[in-house]
DNA sequence: TGTACATCAGTGAACGCGCGTTCACTGATGTAC
DNA sequence: TGTACATCAGTGAACGCGCGTTCACTGATGTAC
């Protein structure tokens, strides 16, 4: 579908059509906006001025800001889901260590990828409906499954296997993401906790993650 | 400092000064506001309008909107207090069964009052220096260091004390916080899990933070 | 108790701003013959 | 290869809107004498 190249600013470089590739161009441009700005700095038009276009140009390739939001969404939990995959297939003494390895890796993506993962989880962003089709939530829901993944590995190698998406899943994910938005939100890096502390939190809490994870299957009363 | 009744408008209701108590309504105002419809609903001239004066009365008051904002959150934070204080308050078996109960209260309030809670972990919303003074953090503070006792009492009993803030603090704190944060923003009621399961989730999550407080001390390597 | 004055919480009009969105258009690209 | 046409990604002006904030003012409240 790329046509040849219109004049060729750098070598290799290809302009397949117009701008080249606009949407693309707007997506990691609205991320830079929120890395730099926060939130209230994504608008369409700073995307637009800065990806070199016309403010309405954007219209081309998104019905509206909030479909524009949910992309940015999307490419997130894009980046989100291959860091996990890299963590799940480095190499791991065990289901356990896996597991915890995929937790370090999640709250390691949060604190370097601050913009993307707070586009992620605001609802209000994005209301539903802008980010629908098949493919929208597709790699949202990847991304999950690795957890789930790891998580059943666990419990198959114990003896104690579970259909389904296991309890001991929930329970991982939340102590990770709320390392992770204890972090971003402020409250952490506000209370002089230096970044390298943030490594040391992420191992204390995948360790307890596991304990939850073993007992996840158990009566959970005491 | 309260002056008579103007006219009374219901028995005993007390009209001191003028509309009466105007920040203390705009406070609540703009809290419904953000229960209704979400952050963006938070302006401030729909709170003084809700609080049913003129859209310019507000700046008798606070300096500007986020010193508003700032008032919210640190609303939100008192209640929560409050809350952590009553389950802290009530009978428990066991300093272990104290944190649980803690732990248990903290998802409940952010279940219970999504409103404040959004505006209480929403940096953005509120810039340094909006909420500056002594009174401001007063609340998050008091709120933070009733989890911190919590934690002490739990490694005391166990015959571990440890002084200064635990580290087993943050990771009960992460624990909750996320339980709380996913379900607030959408994922994991999204996944169609009914109020209740959050309650079974909590009982969950604070199991294994109790782990993650034992394992707290010990160094976490393995 | 009554009068004069100071204080200050409200009003309403107005400001400038940046936003999302629309629209008629232009001109580059791709395609049919 | 060349011409005519269709497509569509961009432009730039314009729209209406709601926002935060300012300002001169008004009138209720509290206080001094």
């Amino acid at each position: 579908m790329a046509g040849g190249g219109r004049s060729g600013r750098a070598a290799g470089q290809r302009q397949p059509y117009h701008h080249g590739d606009l949407r693309r161009a707007l997506v990691e441009a609205a991320a830079e906006l929120v890395a730099e700005g926060g939130i209230p700095a994504l608008t369409l038009r700073a995307a637009a001025q800065r990806a070199g276009v016309s403010h309405a140009a954007p219209y081309h390739h998104f019905r509206d800001k909030a479909a524009l939001v949910a992309a940015v969404a999307d490419e997130g939990f894009g980046r989100l889901d291959r860091a996990l995959a890299e963590a799940a297939a480095a190499p791991a003494a065990s289901p356990r260590e896996r597991l915890a390895a995929l937790g370090r890796a999640y709250v390691r993506f949060a604190v370097e990828n601050p913009h993307y993962f707070r586009v992620m989880f605001r609802p209000e962003l994005a209301p539903p409906g802008a980010a629908e089709g098949p493919e929208a939530h597709g790699p949202a829901a990847r991304a999950f499954g690795r957890l789930v993944e790891a998580v059943t590995a666990v419990l198959r190698a114990e003896g104690r296997p579970e259909g389904g998406v296991p309890a001991g899943t929930l329970v991982a994910w939340a102590g990770v993401h709320g390392l992770a938005s204890l972090w971003l939100d402020g409250p952490l890096s506000r209370m002089g906790l230096a970044p390298a502390g943030i490594e040391a939190l992420a191992r204390l809490v995948t360790g307890a993650q596991l304990e939850a994870v073993r007992a996840a299957g158990a009566p959970e009363g005491g």
